[in-house]
DNA sequence: ATGACTAATAGCATTAGA
């Protein structure tokens, strides 16, 4: 079972480019933030076609996330939950589009709950943007806490929008003033690892210098100036089975690419 | 230096991203 994480920065402007991901790594599972669009304009048809089920959590402009599994490899999908009732920074807006949770069983009948998520960014900081940011990384762990207690194999994967140390970016200098790498911000990533979750990318990469995501910006690209928010954590029985995980760099270089590349987690089975 | 790109929606710029 191979499980990915990719924030597509609008479906339908990345369709193209999605679609020859999926063709090219055939992901079991793919996670995908950023969808960018209303629960009405997904394009589930689109993926039928190259064989994916698809569940989704859409919302107008922002925001939405969705899980692709591989139905033409016996894989199945079935909604746990969305949302994690809470509301975004602004008055009155209601709950914004960031969190999906699924059961997924293969072939062999083997489930696994597989959570997407696109944590807020929490940019300006300080500011009700990242006290919301904190908010919701704190219902999260709540969250990830009774899936713990569930017992199952389950990965919680997506754009975390935290870089967890300074090896995890490019130049922590040139971004200490972010939302991604306040202290607040990186203690509670902390409290997941320490809560048991495994940072799949981390323990097979433990010096760091793994980037995830390269801004659109001052030819970040092209100078490889990125960094790491991009993350799959585990839980223990499925941390016994990670083989191997990889960012699927490439991608990110082609025309009209999303500012973020594929991170994949292979597990022996 | 509070910018630079990019996407979406709805203008004939603004918001949001990170």
């Amino acid at each position: 079972m191979k499980i990915a994480t990719f924030n597509i920065n609008g479906i339908k402007a990345r369709m193209p480019r999605l679609t020859e991901w999926l063709e090219e790594t055939r992901p079991s599972v793919a996670c995908l933030q950023e969808i960018k669009s209303q629960d009405d304009g997904f394009p589930a048809s689109d993926f039928e076609g190259l064989g994916y089920e698809a569940i989704w959590h859409g919302q107008k402009s922002f925001n939405g996330v969705a899980i692709l599994v591989d139905a033409k490899a016996g894989y199945q999908i079935s909604e746990v939950q969305r949302g994690l009732g809470i509301d975004g920074p602004k008055e009155g807006e209601g709950e914004q589009s960031r969190y999906l949770e699924a059961d997924v069983t293969d072939a062999n009948g083997h489930t696994t709950r597989v959570v997407c998520i696109y944590l807020p960014n929490g940019n300006p900081q300080p500011g009700p943007k990242f006290d919301y940011k904190i908010a919701w990384m704190a219902r999260l762990r709540e969250r990830m806490r009774a899936i713990w207690e569930e017992e199952v194999p389950a990965a919680v994967l997506g754009d975390y929008n935290v870089i967890p140390e300074d090896d995890d970016v490019w130049s922590p200098k040139a971004m200490a003033n972010d939302a991604l790498m306040q202290p607040e911000s990186r203690a509670a990533y902390a409290r997941l690892l320490a809560d048991g979750w495994t940072d799949a990318v981390r323990t097979l990469n433990p010096r760091g210098g793994v980037w995830t995501y390269w801004d659109y910006q001052s030819g970040a690209w092209q100078r490889d100036h990125g960094f790491r928010i991009d993350h799959v954590l585990l839980s223990p029985t499925l941390a016994d089975r990670l083989e191997a995980v990889g960012v699927d760099r490439e991608h990110r270089g082609r025309e009209k690419a999303s500012d973020h590349a594929p991170v994949w987690a292979l597990f022996s089975r």
